[in-house]
DNA sequence: GTCTATATGCCGATAGAC
DNA sequence: GTCTATCGGCATATAGAC
């Protein structure tokens, strides 16, 4: 007997395929304005469907925001795993940061939501946001101890305060001034920031 | 004949004292929530006055936070004025940092607020804090482009590039992080973001 | 599942007594 | 100028037809 299941499959394919939509237009949305500026009328309008068909997909801002915010943790450990391993790690904390900036400059959702937002609130109070975020600060962290022992990172800096320096980057406000300047392209605006960042302003 | 001065002038004191109250409030509750999540109920209720009264003194929301950032910025004017002329150009930097982020440790309102808050529109709308922000920019410029000439800020980062990265130290996340992680003291952390701004986090 | 229409609650701002 | 009480509007979330 035929089984039903490419129907449903269909079906199935088709309510996920607007899922993504959404999470991809709240992305955007969650780039250009604050989690509390950002309204689900503003969502609902870009993705063209009705408010109320929202709520049949995320049962409330948060839970749609959340989702947004675990998507993007996924595809920066997606990306964390592309870095080939031999590459010295230096040069993956560099990617990394490259990665955050490159998001920020395109205006999507940065890993990190600046912190005095409401989302920050409602993520750290995710058991599988935190998890997530905890497993890529390790796979970091590991990196950062190793630059450190080359020699490559200064040791003299306690690795959490690297962590989170590099982590900042991800809603570093320069981009936005920068980027409102006009007078550079993106990709100049992540390589002046990438290097502020690592060779910092004082001359060498 | 006696003068009725006085006693206007104590009425007048009191009401100056009253709205110096209320701005710091804001001040605090702007350095704690965003813009958009501060409500003026929560800074009657920290003042301890009704909501009611704060429009006798502020004609709006926006007014009343435009207010508070035109105070921080005379005050930021009014620090970098006691810097004495012949420091050199990358301490009075260093300076000017230190006292951003010092804002920044105890709560109190950041000299900028973060990017895509709803009171950059305001400010950014606001002739007498743009005029402001323009003046100390130009002195810091200044200071920069010594600095430069010196070699002792790095020549290779274009000075507006410079300008924006020393600025955003005013809403540095990392601040909030060492806070959240409580293993820091405040002077300790400025002293740790400090560090990394100026020197970078690769050794030297 | 999508829509229109609506319920509910919060917040900025005002009215009006004192 | 301070208060209590309230308006008007907007945003989250839901009801109910299709």
């Amino acid at each position: 007997m035929q089984t039903p299941k490419p129907r449903v499959s269909f079906k199935e394919q088709m309510h996920l395929a607007r899922e993504e939509a959404i999470l991809q237009s709240t992305c955007r949305l969650l780039g250009e304005k604050s989690f509390d500026a950002m309204t689900m009328d503003d969502v609902a309008s870009a993705v063209g469907i009705a408010k109320a068909s929202l709520y049949k997909h995320f049962a409330s801002k948060e839970d749609l925001c959340r989702a947004a915010m675990l998507q993007i943790l996924e595809r920066g450990r997606a990306y964390l795993a592309t870095l080939s391993a031999d590459l010295p790690p230096l040069d993956k904390l560099r990617g990394l940061v490259r990665w955050l900036l490159e998001r920020l400059v395109t205006n999507e959702t940065p890993l990190l939501p600046s912190c005095n937002s409401g989302l920050r609130t409602v993520l750290m109070a995710d058991r599988q946001y935190l998890d997530g975020l905890m497993e890529v600060s390790d796979q970091i962290g590991q990196w950062i101890t190793e630059a450190q022992a080359e020699g490559t990172i200064n040791p003299a800096v306690p690795p959490l305060v690297v962590l989170y320096t590099l982590f900042a980057r991800a809603c570093d406000p320069v981009v936005g001034f920068l980027k409102d300047g006009g007078q550079y392209a993106d990709a100049e605006i992540v390589e002046l920031v990438l290097q502020t960042c690592f060779e910092g302003l004082r001359a060498r």
